[in-house]
DNA sequence: ATAATAGTGTCTATTAGACAGTATGGG
DNA sequence: CCCATACTGTCTAATAGACACTATTAT
């Protein structure tokens, strides 16, 4: 490395910002008429009211036909990822923006947020070129009703993962969608993000069926064998109680059940191991 | 879903585009002052001229002191990754950028890239409200050859992965650059990443070695038992000349070793499993 | 008692992983 | 023959995975 610092002497070593900045003409290139973060929030719920069968479920908000001044909206009467314009006024990235996105629609702060990819193509938004961050997140379901409640201006609803893509979908967020489904069905196998689903104590029957809903059979054992091989799993453990016994509850059994819950051990599996 | 059909009948079930265009006003919001993409492009080679250990490198430009028009230039003298400006004229996307911006430094297509995350912080560029793209790129050492020979204007510079966080690093590329060396190490561990920095047809030791230089010892068998065990790995085999035998070759042995080829077998490890 | 969920027992086959040993071929 | 690399043998322990079986308790 030394032939690197000997072609410069020290106080000149780097241009000074307010040197440089003078020059700088931002101006030649094209810049985005919009930079926006959407979300895809995923949960699990009952597939309906009979069955207690679990299914991921989406959240959609139905884009209204006419804006606040009561003129025809963009893309309007079709669903859409809610999601919206980073405030940069207020420093906002686009992972803050989706937080307060977040926020709007559940109520509550701290919830499971994740990145996973940009869409820029230059026509994906009639309005401009309007560039999205796209972002998913995992939400107990009980959190849902509060967006219900606090805004009905809008249409909001909860849609099977299977039954959104026979929806008319606004802009591209059906390949967004897509997308976001693919990217929780690999982390759902890959790493700890079935905790985001559940409470802070569960079942092993609980976190069996918040995997299978999600990924499929293949990605976990059978229930009964799921068990045996629970103790061996290095990111969950049994929950005690204050006096270092296990805890239990009843869920969906009359027999009472153990609770675990994850810890902070990271897990990467190698595929040549 | 039917009661989602209900509200409007059928032929004012969307807003039409033009309808919606004349009222849409975009400078509401703050808009970007430039959209780039950036590119770590890692290779494997050997540690130095005596060693035949091979270690991965990343590939880094220093900064002109001045820019075309001789006054001096932003983050001058510091070493910063490829990158640039995306060319909306051209209707490009970041990824788009990208690949061209690969093509510029090695002068071939084709490459392996692959877009890890966007960063957007307000002050993360003295000159504005700057978007980075960042990806990361695999590429074959001789491919790089081609660089420093083409223009000589600009210093271009291989730097072992861990000299590079003791050089002065321009803008946030630091944070850029741990966070490009994290994802691949992951990704050594978890996809078949490892056939890019591999000719197509290439040994286990070869195989071998780029795992560990890249990730640990941790993520593969120690080489003997790799070999008793990559006869059961779904994702690579054994390489046939025409007549169905194995291809065979000598590497850095006297005796000659069977060839292997990646398939396209897609793996993914379930941590439940 | 029954039903429903929560586990456990048990068996066979395969895999993990350490360590030592054999194979090849240029010098 | 020596050496470096490329494997293969072999052993013990652990795991995989199927299937049958027992356990608990509200009804």
């Amino acid at each position: 490395m030394k032939q690197i610092w000997g072609v410069c002497t020290l106080d000149e070593e780097f241009v000074k910002r307010e040197d440089a900045l003078k020059n700088y003409n931002v101006s030649d290139y094209k810049t985005p008429d919009g930079y926006t973060s959407d979300i895809a929030i995923f949960t699990i719920s009952p597939k309906d009211d009979q069955s207690q069968e679990q299914v991921l479920k989406l959240l959609l908000i139905k884009r209204a036909m006419k804006n606040a001044e009561g003129e025809p909206n963009i893309e309007g009467g079709k669903w859409a990822l809610p999601g919206g314009f980073i405030d940069a006024h207020n420093k906002e990235t686009a992972m803050m923006a989706a937080e307060r996105e977040l926020k709007e629609e559940t109520g509550i702060d701290g919830i499971f947020l994740k990145h996973f990819g940009v869409y820029d193509e230059i026509d994906r938004d009639p309005r401009g070129w309007i560039i999205s961050n796209a972002h998913y997140a995992v939400v107990n379901e009980k959190h849902l009703i509060y967006r219900k409640a606090s805004d009905d201006a809008q249409e909001v609803e909860l849609f099977s993962i299977d039954d959104v893509f026979s929806l008319p979908l606004a802009f591209d967020h059906e390949r967004i969608i897509k997308d976001a489904y693919e990217m929780i069905k690999e982390d759902m196998i890959q790493t700890t993000v079935a905790k985001e689903f559940l409470p802070e104590e569960f079942t092993l029957s609980e976190l069996w069926h918040v995997i299978v809903s999600v990924a499929s059979h293949d990605a976990i054992e059978t229930n009964a064998n799921f068990h045996r091989k629970a103790r061996n799993l290095k990111f969950i453990e049994e929950a005690l109680d204050e006096n270092g016994k296990v805890k239990t509850a009843k869920r969906f059994s009359k027999k009472p059940t153990k609770l675990y819950r994850f810890n902070d051990v990271q897990v990467l599996k190698s595929i040549y191991r």
